[in-house]
DNA sequence: ATAGGGTTAG
C-alpha cells in the first residue's frame, strides 16, 4: 500500500505537501496543509504523517494538541520517530510529565513492535523531561532503563543525565555518572562545570577544570562562562584573569556570554576598571552587559556611577529589568541617595512597568533605614505586599543598630517573633542596640533568649586566593596545614597594631579570645605574598565593627589595599581609610 | 529527518 500511494500520481501532491511543510511557519498554514492531506486521502502516508507530528510537536509555530490528534487518529502503527517527536514535544511543554506518560506508552508497544523500540534519542527527551518535573525518584528510574536498554555508555544520553541529576538536586549522583562516563567529550566536561556552578559548588567547579586541562578535550566559550561564574562567587581573580587571557586568545570575546561573565567576574573581585574595560572592549552588548556593569557599580556603593551607567544604558536604546533596579537601588543606598533611590524606585513601575519584588522592596527600607529615616522604612514595610518577610523587618532592625534606635528596633523584633521567623542574628542585633545605650537589662534578656532557644548564628566564613588557590577560613580555623604560620603572624599583625592604637573589640564589650575568618585570612595573605600585593578577601557575613577596624589599620600598617566583598557590599581599604567611610 | 551546553539577581 505504501509503495503503491509512491508510485501513484499522488506521489507528486506528496512531494508538494512536503515541501509545503518545510516553508511552514504558523498554525494557520499548518491547518491548510493538514485539509489539503485529507482531501487527497494521504493521512495515512508515513512520510507525511511522520513530518507533519514531528512538525507539529517540535516547532514553536507547531502544536502539541495538534500533535496529539494526529498521533493518535492518523498514524497508525507508530515508529520510534514517531515517538520521539511526541516526547520530545511535551518534554519542552508545560506539562513535561507527559513525555514521561508516552514513554510509558511506547515501551508498552515496544513489547509487540520491534520498530518503536526507543533509542538513544528517547533517552535524551525523556531526561529533559525527568528534569523539568524535579521528580528525582523518574530520573533514577530512567537511569535504570537507560542501563537496562544499553545506553549508559552513549555521550549525549550520559550528559543529559548528568544534567538532570543535578536538576534534581543530586550533585553527587551526577558526578558519579561523569566519572563513569567511558567516553567524555566538551560538551560533557562543559556541563558538568557549569552544573557544580549552578548548584554553588565553585570550588567543584574549578577543580573540575583542572581536570579537564588533562584530557584533551579543548576549551571554548561555554567553558568559560560556567568557570568565570564561579570565579566571580568566590572572588578567584588570578584564574579569572587566566581565563580572560585564553578569552583573547581563542577570540571567544565576540561572544557576549563570555564578555558578560568577564565583568562580572572583574566587578565580583572587586576590580571595576578591568570590568570597566571589557565592557568597552565588547562589539555587541545585551542587557546583561549593562546590567553587569550597573550592579557593579552599585555593590561597590558607587550609587552615581550606576545611576550614569543606567542612563547611559537607556540612551543606548535597551530596557531595564528587575536587576538593573536592584544594581542601581543598591548604589543609591550605600551613597545614601535617599531622593534618588525613591525617585528610580517609583519610575521602575511607572514607567517601565516593572512590579517591585521583595528585593527592591528591600533596598528601599534599607535606604530609608540607613539615612535614619526609620519611620519612613517602617511605613514602607507596612505598605508592602509581603509585610510578612522577615527580610524587611531584620532590614529594618540593622538600621536601628545604626542610628541606636531602641524603640523601633523593638518594634521591629517583635514583628520577627510574631511571623515566627526571629533567630540567633536578630537577638544578638537587638542586643548590641541595647548595649549602644547601656541597657544592661536588654543586654541579659537577649543573652538569656539566645541560650534558651539554642539556636547558632550562621557560621562565617572568608576565602582568600592566593596564587590561583582559594582558601578558606572559618573562626579560630585550624584546619589549615599551615595553620601554626597563620596564627604566628596573626599574632604579630595584631602586635604591630596595637602599637599603632589598634584596640581589639570583644563581644558586647567583653574581651574574646577568638578570631573572626577575615582576620586569619588577611594574616594569611601577608604571610604569603610580596608586599605591596593587594589582598582580595570574599565573605558571607557582613563585617564586624572589629575587623573593619582592624582591616583598616593593616592596609595602613602593611601598605596593602585590601578589599573585602562581604555578603552584602564591598570595601577598599587603602591607607587606613574605608570606601564606606564607616557607614555600611 | 529528529539529541546534549551559557552569563547578572537570589
Amino acid at each position: 500500500m505504501i509503495d503503491n500511494s509512491l508510485q501513484s500520481p499522488e506521489s507528486s501532491k506528496a512531494k508538494t505537501i512536503l515541501k509545503l511543510l518545510q516553508g511552514c511557519n504558523s498554525l494557520k498554514k499548518l491547518r491548510k496543509i493538514h485539509a489539503f492531506v485529507i482531501t487527497n486521502g494521504l493521512q495515512h502516508h508515513p512520510a507525511i504523517s511522520t513530518k507533519l507530528l514531528h512538525f507539529c510537536a517540535v516547532s514553536v509555530s507547531g502544536s502539541l494538541p495538534y500533535a496529539v490528534l494526529l498521533f493518535r487518529h492518523h498514524i497508525l502503527n507508530p515508529q520510534t520517530d514517531d515517538w520521539n517527536s511526541i516526547i520530545r514535544g511535551f518534554s519542552q511543554s508545560p506539562n513535561p510529565l507527559k513525555a514521561i506518560f508516552y514513554y510509558n506508552d511506547m515501551v508498552l508497544a515496544a513489547d509487540k513492535n520491534f520498530d518503536c523500540r526507543p533509542d538513544s534519542y528517547t533517552f535524551s527527551f525523556l531526561l529533559r523531561a525527568s528534569e523539568r518535573t524535579k521528580a528525582e525518584r523518574k530520573c533514577r528510574e530512567v537511569h535504570g532503563s537507560i542501563i537496562r536498554r544499553g545506553y549508559e555508555a552513549d555521550v549525549v544520553v550520559c550528559t543529559n543525565l548528568v544534567k538532570s541529576y543535578c536538576g534534581n538536586g543530586l550533585v553527587e549522583t551526577a558526578r558519579k555518572v561523569f566519572d563513569e562516563m567511558p567516553v567524555k567529550d566538551l560538551v560533557s566536561w562543559n556541563s558538568m562545570i557549569l552544573c557544580y556552578s549552578q548548584a554553588g559548588f565553585h570550588h567543584e567547579a574549578l577543580r573540575t577544570y583542572d581536570l579537564m586541562r588533562n584530557e584533551n578535550v579543548g576549551v571554548d566559550g561555554f567553558t568559560l562562562v560556567g568557570l568565570l561564574s564561579s570565579c566571580a562567587h568566590v572572588g578567584a581573580q588570578n584564574i579569572g584573569v587566566e581565563m580572560h587571557r585564553m578569552a583573547c586568545k581563542r577570540e571567544f570575546l565576540r561572544n557576549v556570554f563570555v564578555g558578560n561573565a568577564l565583568i562580572n567576574m572583574y566587578a565580583k573581585c572587586g576590580n571595576l576598571d578591568a570590568a570597566r574595560s571589557v565592557f568597552d572592549s565588547m562589539i555587541k552588548r545585551d542587557v546583561l552587559t549593562w546590567n553587569s556593569m550597573v550592579v557593579g557599580y552599585g555593590g561597590h556603593g558607587l550609587g552615581k556611577e550606576a545611576i550614569e551607567f543606567f542612563e547611559k544604558m537607556l540612551m543606548a536604546g535597551f530596557h531595564p529589568n528587575s536587576i538593573t533596579f536592584l544594581g542601581l537601588l543598591c548604589g543609591c543606598n550605600h551613597q545614601g541617595l535617599v531622593e534618588e533611590g525613591v525617585e528610580y524606585f517609583h519610575r521602575m513601575t511607572s514607567k517601565y512597568n516593572i512590579k517591585p519584588g521583595i528585593k527592591h522592596y528591600g533596598c528601599l527600607v534599607d535606604l530609608f533605614g540607613r539615612a535614619g529615616k526609620l519611620e519612613k522604612a517602617l511605613e514602607v514595610i507596612k505598605n508592602c505586599p509581603s509585610q510578612h518577610d522577615p527580610v524587611l523587618w531584620r532590614t529594618l532592625l540593622s538600621s536601628c543598630k545604626i542610628h541606636k534606635n531602641v524603640e523601633m528596633g523593638e518594634i521591629a523584633m517583635r514583628s520577627l517573633v510574631q511571623v515566627g521567623a526571629s533567630n540567633a542574628g536578630d537577638c544578638i542585633l537587638l542586643a548590641s542596640i541595647y548595649q549602644g545605650v547601656n541597657n544592661v537589662d536588654g543586654v541579659a534578656r537577649m543573652r538569656k533568649m539566645i541560650k534558651s532557644w539554642g539556636i547558632r548564628t550562621t557560621p562565617g566564613w572568608s576565602w582568600i586566593e592566593v596564587a590561583d588557590q582559594v582558601h578558606k577560613f572559618v573562626v579560630d580555623d585550624k584546619s589549615h596545614p599551615h595553620t601554626n604560620e597563620i596564627y604566628n603572624k596573626l599574632r604579630e599583625v595584631i602586635h604591630v597594631l596595637s602599637q599603632l592604637g589598634y584596640v581589639e573589640e570583644g563581644f558586647w564589650g567583653t574581651s574574646t579570645s577568638s578570631y573572626h575568618s577575615e582576620k586569619l585570612a588577611i594574616a594569611f595573605g601577608i604571610a604569603r605574598t610580596p608586599e605591596g600585593t593587594c589582598l582580595r578577601i570574599v565573605k558571607n557575613l557582613r563585617v564586624c565593627g572589629d575587623c573593619h577596624s582592624f582591616t583598616k589599620f593593616v592596609s595602613k600598617a602593611f601598605n596593602r589595599e585590601i578589599v573585602v566583598r562581604d555578603r552584602v557590599r564591598f570595601h577598599h581599604f587603602k591607607g587606613g581609610l574605608c570606601s564606606c567611610n564607616d557607614y555600611w
